[in-house]
DNA sequence: GTGGTCTAGACCACG
DNA sequence: GTGGTCTAGACCACG
């Protein structure tokens, strides 16, 4: 899997790598158990310091995403808990969004068929 | 309009009251024309720096959303361009909460009913 | 409140800060929305990088035990979460701890009596 | 007796398998003299690397639980050494656990009755 | 070889 | 002035 690195955005470069593993996971690139890139490679492909992606790792062993282990390196979870809930966090990201889109004319109908895409795959 | 301060958010305060101003817009609670509260007035209600609503109201108008005069203090816009897309960067955000959330185990259908409650101003 | 570090410790400095802290918000020597030392000056006091402080900080945020701006430092939380039971992890932890005293002598009263000892604070 | 080990966990293998071990040797489901796996035996059952359960039979020795001679292999001591006191380091994990388990608000009696139940064997 | 911890030092956004 | 991010570099325990 290919991270981007937008050395432009305001979302700091840990956050980036984050999202885009979740995302990852998500749609499937990344498959249940699969072994990640050690944190010292990932820093090198990327051209990042290893204390930048040891943090991405961190925080995604502790939402639950992935493990780690010294000997292995890190892996995406066989199982990862199912809240079944959208997060507080996500929902208030949701309404800013929503409310933009419409001021700026953007029907309903485009805002769910964007997410029947990125919900199915398909981009 | 009363703006609240999640003061536990990792939002910056003058984006938390952006966020809201712009929903209020977009909800209608803010009307077209309106007048907004003076950069003074906002501060000492919600108990800031005068210099962040500063900042908000710049924010704002540079987006479009908001015009300022120094007779009349700061005013909604009478028309808001609409560019008829989502931005980018609300893309990114969306496929994010998106990916998240279908981990967790929601359904499609559940983003789009949030969705609809938002655009219609229901919630 | 004097934080104490053992060098010789196999507990992480970052977590061995976390743990006094903890107790001494739960003992009452840190009181609600009292201000923590800014992360500089702890870091100096301790003689410690400020980077270990920070993460320190960082994860007791996450816990929900503390907040932090940029502008008054950070702060013990008013109302801390409480779930009612007693964690997995700590749960564990217990049963070693029994097993062990347990195998070397030590009456279920005398670990009845250290608890009270440490829940009502008086040492 | 069955070693279980989970590979979440921060733990290290030999110190989780440590502590089932002291655990069964309290509860008596490994009694006095009783003969262990051996090193290989363990690790493959377990399917890890011999060394680290060779790591754990050392600790084990040295902490006076278990001996070992070549010919019979590891066995549980006839008698353990009774210091009858807890030791330092459990006494400051007691207080750790005590103190979040207060602030999550649980009652001393809970913490009583979990040490009960672990002191007399019944979970 | 792996992730985890820590340091010294720098720069930045927020307020 | 504050916490947050990032770097370059080092050492360590685990396995």
């Amino acid at each position: 899997m290919v991270i981007k690195i937008d050395e432009y955005s305001d979302v700091p470069i840990y956050m980036q790598i984050r999202n885009q593993i979740v995302m990852g996971i998500s749609s499937g690139e990344l498959k249940a158990g699969e072994q990640l890139p050690t944190v010292r490679a990932l820093a090198l492909e990327i051209g990042i310091n290893s204390m930048t992606v040891s943090k991405t790792y961190q925080i995604l062993k502790s939402e639950g995403y992935i493990m780690t282990d010294r000997k292995n390196g890190a892996r995406v979870r066989m199982t990862i808990e199912k809240s079944g809930v959208i997060s507080d966090e996500n929902k208030n990201e949701l309404r800013r969004i929503v409310s933009e889109s419409r001021l700026s004319g953007v029907a309903p109908e485009e805002i769910h068929k964007l997410i029947d895409d990125y919900y199915s795959g398909k981009i």
